[in-house]
RNA sequence: GGGCGAAUAGCUCAGUUGGUUAGAGCGCCUGCCUUACACGCAGGAUGUCGGGGGUUCGAGUCCCUCUUCGCCCA
């Protein structure tokens, strides 16, 4: 068997056709039986190719998916993609420009096609990429959010939500942005702190004299209608009502008086630009100001301004604003000015806030629920303080702008009557050819909805909502959602407000919101910055495992995860080896293994009797059983890392280093007891390789399928999950292999410390300060000399007579043992300083303790058990440290 | 401006309700191709737990304060 088998482990040969047999087998789609448990994917952009980001999110949720399907639950991730439709339509529009041709010059039924062909082409492509690091989603529901079906639950919910008034459609200010051309919600224009400057501005007063006022953006003085100051202000009380004449533009303003004002900002009095600021349009509603817009789409200055501006962009007008104020005499100072400006979170253009009729939701009848579905905890955030930030948006909740001036996505379904005197607006499922009231001629409305007006409902209409279908009895709710922080009120806040508004349900208990991959100097990793990693050349290189065991170690609740882009080694190096190293540990363990081995439990006429097992045995079990305890808890909490690490130090450490090391000789088949440690060594790891599965699928599956008595089907992404076991608690065989660890680590030390060669054997002694230790030390005496290298007799029971003076290097352990290896004249000294310095620091923890256990508080108030344990520790370093200086007076030391 | 979080070894992070001599992985140093693995084995070095103050018998852990960084909202 074991010459099937590489010395090193090489993922590329395994991992594609694992992946195949795993989808031919249909091990991904839920199997009847247990409860359902359901993630729903956040379904990527059609057009996006795979990057860290999404390496990170779906490894997170494969492993708990994983985790849940072998713990026997229904498991369910649902796949999908998303028609993204700012991002869509700019790739699109890329193309078309490097063809010298606009979406206007083909038109938009033809654009519309020309994008379904780019997605057709291109948009299976993320997915496929995910098998790559295999992903166990259930493809066959994977669903488009363009599909029929969605596109029927988006009507159903416009039209429902509109039929119920929380859909109006309006004239407000909303996020422009002048080079996607279209209007963006709120969460789309990100905010970002910038170096601006404040411009204090004179604007001359009707009969004499100027009123100062300050603004961060001079160019659109051009449309003031006003200037306002605060009613209390005593300072401008008197020039509320008069008049201004606006320089450049040479028009009258009046001076208004309104509460939204902060008197402490700027000089108090502020310019009132009603188009194109939503504080402003709302003082210009309650004094009845005219709206005046100065700018065209795509933010240059329009025919509403003098025509020496008409045509500037907003940065050219903004300059030859200040030009012309300076000249005039009217620039008064200009300081610099700290503050936040929206940028489109698509191309990262600065949004314009511009006053235009768009379509909205009414917000907070949907938000009141979804605050109390979190407050009642039906819902809950890992980490929890992501919360509060929930709560806080949905406390502070407006309206959301869902229409977008673009061609792709979901057409709103509004069709305005053209005839004269009716004017209707219908609004239907279907589409309509006559008006629903007159029957007049009707024209559809010219834009789509906001992405994330489908994106909302995918927890149901990707299970076939608004019809009845048994996939939606069956899965909705689900359980989990595992995102990124970015997008909690993009998609999960309102997922949770659809959830509850059209099904009563919340569509998830959990959310789980991780960290951002960054670089070494903590930036986002992003296209533009050019620092990103590539998760296909990784998997190239490295091995899927590799890169899921690096994303998941690296990815401790509430942190980021910090990826070197210049150096992949040092990023994934240690899942490979780590891959590597159960591979051999494999190789090894399935090398010495010639058939099924015995059952160490169950009501089997060979079963391993208790009495069969060694020492190390019952270590190994009982370690087994911890990490099983440990895992499990891990993996249900989302601390993936602290799963992974528990696996690893299992694995790695207590079998790899010390079991298999110490079982070698009954391993090897010529010992007795050999089908023990066969058995243990089997099946100990089979446990491991099913709590690693959800971590490194690949690896541990193509062992497991080969340990023995597996038939060709079995899997092990459906293996039972492991479940403790409290016989295999074994307190004393962990405490008793300890010992002989510690033992065999000194040695060691005094082997490297006297500078012995690895391959020479030392000669060396152990004795004990009573008969106890001796018989409980002693069966072990054979694998502490072999793994120590050291050749020892017997273990003896020390007393003052046996003292063996001379050179010998020794070691004082707790509990009154000494190990020894005699010592070359020549070290002496350097053994004398040595020994010196360690009793020096036992001696000085010995005065710390006898502080610690003097002071009378601390005897009365601390527990008893914690008193006694230090009590403990006092005992065994004074008697250390006796011994210590013991050493040194019979080596004759200064 | 309001709210929240973080600061522990060179790096990335653990450290559960205060109670071993503060840990791991990577990196670093030394020696080894010991027939599963050099993607390995054995050994080693490294921390005034961000600064200051306080509570307590006892503080990396709790409180206050300062500094720095990050996130959310305005």
């Amino acid at each position: 068997m074991t010459h099937e088998l590489a010395p090193q482990y090489q993922p590329g040969d395994i991992e594609r056709a694992l992946y195949r047999w795993w989808t031919e087998q249909d091990l991904f789609t839920p199997r009847p039986g247990g409860r359902p448990y359901v993630i729903m994917m956040p379904p990527p952009n059609v057009t996006a190719q795979l990057h860290m980001g999404h390496g990170l999110n779906n490894t997170l949720q494969d492993a708990v998916i994983r985790f849940e399907r072998m713990r026997g639950r229904q498991a369910l991730w649902l796949p999908g993609t998303d028609h993204a439709g700012i991002a869509t339509q700019n790739v699109v529009e890329r193309v078309l420009t490097s063809e010298g041709k606009t979406r206007f010059d083909l038109g938009r039924e033809a654009f519309v096609k020309r994008v379904w062909h780019h997605v057709d082409e291109t948009g299976a492509t993320i997915l496929e990429q995910l098998k790559a690091i295999g992903a166990s989603c259930d493809w066959g529901r994977t669903y488009f959010t363009l599909d029929e079906g969605l596109s029927q639950a988006v009507r159903e919910v416009f039209v429902r939500l509109y039929e119920k008034d929380l859909i109006y459609r309006g004239n407000y200010i909303i996020n422009w942005c002048p080079r996607c051309l279209t209007a963006l919600s709120n969460e789309e224009a990100e905010k970002e702190e910038e170096d601006g400057r404040l411009w204090h501005l004179r604007y001359p007063l009707d009969g004499g004299g100027h009123l100062t006022v300050a603004t961060t953006r001079p160019e659109t003085m051009l449309g003031d209608t006003a200037v306002a100051v605060h009613p209390s202000d005593t300072r401008y009380a008197r020039l509320v009502g008069r008049t201004l004449r606006l320089p450049l533009v040479e028009r009258d303003i009046p001076i208004v008086a309104d509460d939204a004002i902060d008197p402490k900002f700027g000089t108090g009095a502020v310019k009132v630009t009603p188009a194109h600021d939503p504080l402003d349009f709302e003082i210009g509603r309650r004094h009845g100001l005219e709206s005046l817009n100065v700018l065209t789409p795509d933010a240059h200055i329009n025919e509403n301004a003098p025509a020496r501006f008409q045509g500037l962009t907003r940065e050219e007008a903004r300059k030859q604003v200040v030009r012309e104020f300076e000249a005039l005499g009217l620039l008064d100072t200009v300081e610099s000015h700290r503050h936040a400006v929206g940028h489109c979170y698509r191309c990262g253009t600065v949004v314009e806030p511009r006053l235009s009729e768009q379509w909205f939701v009414r917000m907070a009848p949907l938000a009141a629920p979804a605050l109390k579905a979190y407050r009642d905890g039906d819902v809950r955030f890992i980490p929890e303080r992501r919360g509060t930030e929930y709560a806080q948006w949905m406390e502070g909740i407006r309206d959301w702008c869902i229409s977008r001036q673009l061609w792709w996505g979901h057409r709103i379904p509004v069709w305005y009557c053209e005839a004269p005197a009716c004017g209707h607006i219908s609004v239907s499922r279907t589409d309509l050819t006559a008006c629903l009231r007159c029957g007049g001629p009707v024209r559809q409305d010219e834009d789509v909805l906001d992405t994330w007006f489908s994106s909302w409902l995918v927890p149901f209409s990707s299970l076939g909502w608004p019809a009845e279908t048994p996939d939606l009895d069956r899965f909705y709710p689900g359980h989990t959602l595992v995102t990124a922080p970015e997008i909690l009120f993009f998609w999960v806040a309102r997922m949770i407000m659809a959830g509850l508004e059209f099904q009563g349900q919340v569509p998830f208990h959990t959310v789980y919101l991780h960290g951002t991959v960054r670089d070494t100097q903590h930036r986002k990793m992003s296209k533009s910055l050019g620092n990103g990693i590539d998760p296909l050349e990784v998997i190239e290189r490295y091995g899927a495992d590799a890169l899921r065991y690096t994303v998941i170690s690296g990815m401790a609740v509430g942190t980021d995860l910090i990826l070197d882009p210049a150096d992949l080694e040092t990023s994934f190096a240690a899942g490979r080896n780590f891959a590597n190293k159960l591979w051999n540990a494999g190789r090894f363990i399935l090398g010495t293994l010639d058939g099924p081995t015995r059952p160490l439990a169950g009501p089997h006429a060979n079963v391993v009797r208790p009495e069969e097992l060694t020492l190390a045995d019952r270590w190994i079990i009982a370690r087994c059983d911890a990490t099983v305890r440990a895992a499990t808890e891990a993996y249900e909490k989302f601390r993936l890392n602290d799963a992974a690490a528990a696996v690893y130090h299992f694995l790695w450490s207590d079998l790899a280093d010390w079991y298999i090391e110490q079982a070698k000789p009954r391993l090897y088949g010529s010992q007795p007891g050999g089908d023990v440690a066969r058995a243990v060594a089997a099946q100990t790891f089979d446990v491991a390789l099913r709590l690693l599965h959800p971590v490194m699928p690949f690896v541990t599956e193509t062992l497991w399928k080969r340990l023995p008595g597996r038939a060709d089907a079995d899997s092990v992404s459906v293996a039972p999950w492991p479940v403790p076991d409290d016989r295999a608690t074994d307190d004393e065989a962990l405490a008793g292999f300890a010992e002989v660890q510690l033992i065999i680590t000194s040695l060691r030390q005094l082997r490297a410390d006297a500078g012995l060669h690895p391959g020479d054997k030392a000669i060396g002694s152990l004795t004990t300060a009573g008969a106890a230790a001796r018989a409980r030390i002693a069966p072990s005496l054979e694998t502490i000399t072999r793994l120590a290298k050291v050749t020892i007799d017997a273990v003896v029971v020390r007393s003052g007579a046996t003292a063996s003076a001379g050179a010998l290097k020794t070691a004082v352990l707790p509990d009154g043992i000494e190990v020894s290896i005699a010592l070359s004249a020549a070290d002496r000294d350097r053994e004398c300083a040595r020994l010196a310095k360690e009793e020096a620091q036992l001696r000085q923890l010995v005065e710390a303790q006898q502080r610690k256990l003097g002071n009378e508080q601390f005897v009365a108030r601390a527990p008893a058990a914690v008193v006694e344990g230090e009590r403990q520790k006092l005992a065994t370093w004074r008697e250390q440290a006796d011994a210590l200086a013991e050493n040194r007076r019979r080596m004759g030391c200064a």
